[in-house]
DNA sequence: CAACACGACTATCGTAATCC
DNA sequence: GGATTACGATAGTCGTGTTG
């Protein structure tokens, strides 16, 4: 039941672009995805990286303004308390805070809601993408178990793992034991994933949840990976379940109202309400004419198409297209 | 070198399948 | 039986290779 469901959805590239060819596949490299056309604006660093902030008071000043900032309901003391927790977890720059999960962090704050805020604003400014200036610190050996593998996050895209509040207890624990997760699981965690990146993600486009997939494919292969692989990674099924997902949302709840306002296919398109009447400066012939020119157009290659007399002779030809379709 | 063909990919939508 | 999920068709864009 569960894995037919898994293998439902895996389309194959093939079955889908059967003229795939090997040729094709080498270009793929080069290729440049929608999204990447698209001019995204700089994922900018709001919090610039100040020199010699490894010194007490300006890693202090810093981390009060930041946490302030993300949670401004938090008491100045409980701010101070977390200020010493994030230092006792190894945290000496500003970069160290990328690596804490949210389960450390709900573990001190014991607030889920704060915890997944300051993990996500510091996963989106000091995500995994940039250059590390402590790698091997004691922090990241502390917090490396955490991680079969490090999520590979997505420039303005929330990063998910294993702790993360989004995940059911039913796939954490399939995550930990290395098992599939289950098919009600999975479609929580999804639904969850996709409402969180509709919630922080302005401009949320489809595209984006290919690499939410991949990252947690990387991280759990175990639990996500497709059993019967469509390409090398291995996170189409999840992809296509997270985009799906986000598209059927989009859709109208109550569709009956929706098709009772919307007028039927045949007449959006005039077919059943077309009035026959030819209008007064069009005799049939002349739309006759017209129709004769527009078909002696289309035989001529199509540098010698007339854009203009197109539009106009299709335009004043109307009536005879839908007498045409709608019969006499 | 412009026009064209083709492949890869995305977004949208209708609808079948499945769930609750 | 309604709501939700997933499949597949279609249209469109873009990059790259081929052709005249």
């Amino acid at each position: 039941m569960e894995s037919s469901q898994y293998t439902k959805i895996r389309i194959s590239k093939e079955q889908r672009y059967p003229t795939l060819n090997i040729k094709a596949k080498r270009r793929k490299g080069s290729k440049q995805t929608n999204e990447q056309r698209q001019s995204l604006p700089p994922h900018g660093n709001p919090f610039k990286e100040v020199s010699g902030l490894e010194m007490d008071s300006q890693l202090r000043d810093f981390l009060k303004g930041n946490i302030q900032g993300i949670l401004p309901h938090l008491s100045e003391e409980r701010t101070e308390d977390l200020i010493d927790f994030l230092k006792s977890k190894g945290v000496k720059k500003q970069r160290d805070l990328r690596r804490l999960t949210c389960d450390v962090l709900e573990g001190h704050l014991n607030d889920m809601v704060d915890a997944c805020d300051l993990f996500d604003e510091w996963q989106k400014v000091y995500g995994e993408g940039g250059p590390s200036t402590s790698r091997g610190s004691g922090l990241q050996s502390r917090l490396a178990n955490n991680f079969q593998q490090q999520p590979v996050p997505t420039p303005n895209m929330p990063t998910f793992d294993k702790d993360s509040p989004y995940m059911p207890a039913s796939v954490k624990e399939a995550c930990i034991q290395r098992k599939r997760a289950s098919s009600s699981g999975r479609n929580q965690m999804v639904e969850r994933i996709v409402d969180r990146c509709r919630e922080v993600v302005p401009g949320l486009q489809r595209s984006m949840f290919n690499d939410v997939a991949l990252s947690l494919v990387l991280a759990y292969p175990d639990t996500f990976k497709d059993t019967i692989l469509v390409s090398k990674h291995g996170s189409d099924s999840l992809a296509k379940q997270l985009r799906d997902k986000f598209d059927n949302d989009k859709r109208p709840k109550n569709s009956t109202q929706m098709e009772k306002e919307a007028p039927s296919n045949k007449e959006a398109y005039g077919c059943i309400r077309w009035n026959s009447t030819l209008p007064d400066s069009e005799t049939e012939d002349s739309q006759e004419e017209k129709r004769q020119s527009l078909v002696d157009m289309h035989m001529l290659s199509k540098k010698e198409w007339d854009w203009k007399i197109i539009k106009k002779h299709s335009e004043e030809s109307f009536f005879l297209q839908m007498k045409d379709i709608n019969g006499p």
